[in-house]
RNA sequence: GCGGGCGUAGCUCAAUGGUAGAGCGUCAGCCUUCCAAGCUGAAUGUUGACGGUUCGAGUCCGUUCGCCCGCUCCA
């Protein structure tokens, strides 16, 4: 999340939360998982809306991605991009999480400090104090915080009742103290000595043990990230499938994290669906890759309907990279203003150059060549030919939280309306909207069922694969229209007197609420030119 | 993990320590030719859970689970 980028106070958010958490919860989009028993924190479970919503936004990326590579247009060599699919495992050989270093780096140790109520990576705590000194205070600050650090000599100045040199002072990481030391430590922002709790493993990820003997030597982990079952599958993929440098290899599935503090209804969860894609290319040709996909992922999202202010597209300064990204040429994040993070924003979608970091760890590891022979590259032998190039790729990851592009999409299509029936309606876009479409006879009697179900049954042969085809006859017209707008249904579809005639129906926008009519037979033309098909 | 707030029907909320309710929604019937219309009726609760105080607990106390907000964290 970013602080806010001074955002127009007429665009800023507005809308509650806890108004679009219970129409979650009433219109069947998303439940509490174990709801039944209490819950459990951080965990989310999909109604029938939720779950159609949830498959058309997967289904648009792998589509558009995948099937389409990029919507069929070109890279920035000028040709297709080629994009292919896998279907990775959860649970791997626990070394593939120590090459990632997933298992170091999400094992940070932390402290609290009871009198100040912080919390604190310990790994980014120094402690100092004076040379030789066994009994005296100890000083704790916050690694390259240079306040912090000037806070801490402050008080040992204070202490000692002296200005000490830098020569008389030792400084070492909190993490070598033993506990008798940390007995006489002072935390950075606190006053009394000895408030540091000792240091406690967070452990970010989930372990399980395989097999039907517990046994801890057997542990293995719920991947934190889909990503690295494709690196652990390049040497596959370029060996079986006739793919060449520039492709990428995408999946979409479910990842765990053991969030410190899961929030924000299902922003953060601890068990949560991504859509990955790994895109290898030459060193030199990276650069120019990230742009491509940075600037194409940015617009997906806007197709989809995230259009305008709430949607932005933010690169991190160079000192948030994360270890993979160090070297490369950068990192962006696309970022949506939900109504909690307002008026800052909550990421979507990464987009990471990741150089060749993880290909060159799972080659240290695997003691396997990671490397990719480029028949294309090198100096020209007699016969004219390139005599080709060994390299190991370098790696685009554009990398997308599925959960947290259902929840955007609900948050934006969220409208209140204090003029309609219903108070509120959901504005999906038609291609991502769970309920394709309704078909309603007028009143039920004189024939208009019959008329209407020949047209539901029409309309689900055709479209019934890309989410329901509603069909209502209860209660008056009014209230079956509000309940399509707070299902975000949008175009219903109702027989009249008149369609028995002259075989016109009525169509009603969600949207405007207006109605027009068309023959009935053009009905599944006219909702095909809607859906973008 | 800390602090604050909250938890009663599907949703939004009432109920002085004394019989658990309303509105909306849902369902059924009647009616109804275009926007939650009208009439009639129905279903729905271990008041988040466990324990305690009390003649009696939705209400008071303790514990616990969950959600929201702030801090912290987010490789």
């Amino acid at each position: 999340m970013t602080d806010p980028a001074a955002p127009s106070t007429d665009t800023v958010q507005t809308k509650s939360m806890d108004d679009i958490m219970a129409l979650c919860k009433r219109r069947g989009f998303i439940f509490q998982a174990s709801e039944i028993y209490g819950g459990i924190q951080g965990f989310w479970d999909y109604g029938p809306l939720g779950a159609q919503l949830k498959k058309n936004l997967r289904d648009a990326w792998w589509n558009d991605v995948v099937m389409l590579g990029c919507n069929g247009q070109n890279g920035p060599d000028g040709k297709p991009v080629r994009i292919v699919p896998v279907d990775s495992c959860i649970i791997q050989n626990p070394k593939v999480w120590e090459a990632s270093g997933h298992v170091a780096g999400f094992n940070d140790p932390m402290v609290d400090c009871r009198e100040t109520k912080s919390r604190y990576r310990a790994d980014h705590l120094m402690c100092i104090g004076e040379k030789g000194d066994k009994e005296g205070q100890i000083y704790a600050y916050i690694e390259n915080d240079d306040a912090s650090y000037a806070a801490a000599r402050k008080k040992l100045d204070k202490y000692k009742k002296r200005t000490l040199t830098d020569d008389e002072i030792d400084t070492c990481p909190l993490t070598d103290l033993s506990v008798d030391e940390l007995k006489i430590t002072v935390g950075p922002d606190a006053k009394e000595v000895g408030t540091l709790t000792e240091p406690r493993a967070f452990n970010l990820m989930f372990d399980t043990i395989p097999g039907p003997i517990r046994n801890e030597d057997n542990k293995a982990y719920l991947r934190p990230e889909t990503a690295q079952g494709i690196f652990i599958n390049f040497k596959n993929v370029v060996d079986t499938t006739r793919v060449s440098v520039p492709f990428g290899i995408a999946q979409t599935g479910k990842a765990f994290r053991n969030e410190v503090t899961p929030r924000n209804f299902t922003f953060r969860s601890r068990e949560f669906e991504q859509m990955e894609i790994e895109f290898f290319c030459h060193p030199d040709d990276a650069r120019a890759w990230y742009a491509f996909w940075r600037d194409w992922r940015m617009q997906w999202w806007q197709e989809l309907g995230l259009a305008g202010d709430n949607l932005i597209m933010r690169e991190h300064d160079t000192d948030e990279l994360a270890h993979y990204a160090k070297e490369g040429a950068g990192t962006a994040d696309v970022e949506y203003r939900f109504p909690f993070t307002a008026p800052g924003y909550g990421e979507l979608e990464g987009i990471a150059h990741r150089t060749d970091f993880d290909l060159k760890q799972h080659q240290q590891h695997s003691k396997k060549k990671m490397e990719y022979f480029d028949p294309s590259r090198g100096e020209i032998a007699k016969n004219g030919q390139p005599k080709g190039e060994w390299y190991l790729p370098h790696v685009i990851e554009p990398s997308a939280g599925l959960d947290r592009g259902v929840l955007a999409l609900i948050c934006e299509a969220y409208t209140p309306d204090p003029d309609r029936a219903s108070g509120v309606f959901m504005k999906f876009h038609p291609r991502i909207s769970p309920i394709k479409a309704a078909v309603f006879p007028l009143v039920k009697k004189d024939g208009m069922p019959e008329k209407a179900d020949e047209l539901r049954r029409t309309l689900v042969k055709k479209f019934g694969h890309l989410g329901a085809i509603e069909f209502d006859e209860k209660q008056s017209i009014g209230k079956r229209y509000a309940r399509m707008d707070e299902a975000g249904c949008p175009f219903c579809f109702t027989i009249d007197g008149d369609t028995l005639n002259d075989g016109t129906v009525t169509v009603r926008d969600r949207d405007t609420q207006e109605q027009s009519r068309i023959p009935m037979e053009e009905v599944p033309a006219f909702l095909a030119e809607k859906l973008g098909l």
